[in-house]
RNA sequence: GCCCCCAUCGUCUAGUGGCCCAGGACGGGGCCCUCUCAAGGCCCAAACAGCGGUUCGAGUCCGCUUGGGGGCACCA
């Protein structure tokens, strides 16, 4: 791979980040918010943050950062910096920031780009309503943008109740750049005073993700388009400051499986039913893999020329930010499972083997690694998700198999005939020697030609007899696994079924 | 209601003015292979939202319309 280097066009190093808030499950679509900016970082040679944005208490989710850091971790990224790792531009919790916002909130006041508001939620919501009646744009009325500086300090002194707002021009334009879009222009006369630091004293995401973003050196903002409409409040602030401003991306939204209206918490329901889901979480127990589920996530906005099987580093080499789609995208469930089973394909048989074991383990089987190796090859093709490794494999550690009675009539044939067929099968197979395909293999196709029979209608007794289902990797390979005394013995236990069926068949 | 973004097969996308009567992938259909199910191979159907410009030439540039999405909180 051609290293690029880590200085962006502006001449920083790059330094990406992911900064999700620790409110929920960790989904699909966070996966990818931290996908792009992982791979520009690795890509580029740059450095890859986690950051918790974890200022607003009331939807702090204690579990959200575990599990953040678990899906992370479960897909294969890693990060540079973050909260359980520490580093040069700590802490990366938010919460523990607060000094820090406090300082560079004041610093706006200073500079006469924000100012403190001591207006009371009852007096917003009541110009909010009052401004809907006369179907104006509810915005804040200003009542505290004019009030004199030292005298609303004192008023803070004496611990007056207040929060920071930004104070937005009155009129002229705005001229921000988003990478994916080129230049957006904004009057902003269409932009709030908006709140910067709550009453609680903590800052709201405008102020603490800018403040670190460019405390952090972010080299590229990679986010959610939902920020897209506050981008420009956004450069306003940064360049209140004097900053230099990032590159902006934002990303298209998933939008559900139809294509109407975006993913949402309640689309999961349905989704689960058929055996998906969107959380991180489920996927794993569902039987995905994180190399698929990469592969999904990562094609939906990125518009890669061919060549779509792609591993976690085949994308850090050939990711390029600018190849990023604005659009959003609509999740398909078929693709995901396209993709899981060709990374399933494309695992080593060592790897696949230790991935299927707990499966085979959480069922009780005794497994023995022998022979999960020499079951390994036959079921790799045909897995879509790694619990199908249940029933594609799961007969092969069972002492005895159930078939059921009328899965043992052969194709258009009664119990009679199929129970024949059965006995014939039976008189071949112990005058071997033993089972490998190719002692095994010809007499039985002598014994199908003899018979008169098809090859399907005479295989499918002995399969499931053998397996005790209809479906199986191939016949005599997988006797040959099972053993030719279990296999004689299957056998034996089939033909005693079929004799005890009512004879029209069932 | 106001503001912003987006727009190629059903879906994800390639395409940066002539290489496009639009390419790939998923899904769908057919055939081949075949002991079942897969995998694999071959083939088929399937799209530039509409209307106006600009240009010798437009999927590609501009405008409008339509459709979709996002935002308008002391949430992120």
């Amino acid at each position: 791979m051609t290293q690029i280097s880590a200085i962006s066009e502006n001449e920083k190093p790059i330094r990406t980040r992911f900064a999700p808030s620790p409110t929920g499950r960790i989904h699909v679509g966070n996966a990818r918010s931290a996908l792009y900016p992982y791979l520009l970082a690795r890509r580029s040679g740059g450095k890859f943050i986690l950051r918790i944005e974890d200022t607003d208490q009331k939807r702090y989710n204690p579990d959200a950062e575990r599990e953040l850091i678990d899906g992370l971790h479960w897909l294969g990224m890693d990060y540079d910096e973050g909260p359980d790792l520490g580093g040069p531009y700590g802490p990366y919790r938010q919460t523990e920031r607060r000094e820090v916002y406090h300082e560079y909130a004041w610093k706006l006041v200073d500079l006469g780009h924000a100012y403190p508001c001591f207006c009371s939620p009852d007096h917003l919501e009541k110009v909010r309503q009052e401004q809907m009646k006369q179907k104006q744009n509810p915005r804040y009325d200003g009542t505290c943008r004019i009030l004199d500086p030292d005298e609303a300090r004192r008023r803070v002194k004496n611990g007056e109740k207040h929060v920071i707002r930004f104070r937005m021009p009155k009129d002229g334009k705005i001229t921000t750049t988003e990478l994916l879009r080129g230049m957006i222009v904004t009057d902003n006369s269409a932009l709030d005073d908006t709140v910067l630091v709550r009453s609680d004293g903590l800052p709201t995401y405008h102020l603490a993700a800018m403040v670190d973003d460019h405390l952090m050196q972010i080299s590229h903002v990679i986010r959610g388009s939902e920020w897209l409409p506050s981008m420009p409040l956004h450069v306003h602030i940064i360049r209140a400051y004097g900053w230099d401003e990032p590159m902006f991306v934002h990303l298209s939204v998933f939008l559900k499986p139809s294509g109407k209206g975006k993913l949402s918490k309640r689309d999961t329901e349905g989704a689960i039913k058929d055996g998906y889901s969107i959380y991180l979480g489920d996927m794993k127990a569902l039987g995905y893999t994180p190399e698929g589920v990469l592969n999904w996530i990562a094609l939906m906005g990125w518009g890669v020329p061919e060549d779509d099987i792609l591993t976690l580093s085949d994308m850090v080499e050939r990711f390029d930010i600018n190849s990023l789609t604005p659009s959003p995208a609509a999740i398909n469930f078929a693709k995901l499972d396209h993709f899981n089973g060709a990374h399933i394909r494309l695992l080593g048989a060592d790897d696949l083997a230790a991935r299927i074991k707990p499966y085979y383990l959480d069922r009780g089987y005794p497994v023995e690694d022998s022979m999960l190796m020499m079951i390994v090859p036959r079921i790799r093709e045909r897995l879509v998700t790694l619990d199908d490794c249940l029933p594609f494999g799961g007969w092969f550690f069972q002492e005895t198999v159930t078939p059921k009675a009328e899965d043992l009539l052969g194709k258009n044939l009664d119990p009679r005939a199929s129970a024949g067929i059965a006995r014939k099968i039976h008189e071949v197979l112990e005058g071997l020697p033993d089972l490998a395909p190719e002692t095994a293999e010809p007499p039985m196709r002598i014994l199908v030609e003899q018979s008169g029979y098809s090859t399907n209608q005479v295989f499918g007794i002995l399969r499931t007899a053998v397996t005790g289902q209809t479906v199986s990797p191939p016949l005599f390979e997988s006797m040959e696994i099972v053993g030719k005394e279990k296999v004689l013995a299957r056998v034996r236990n089939a033909i005693e079924i079929l004799e005890k069926m009512p004879p029209v068949g069932g």
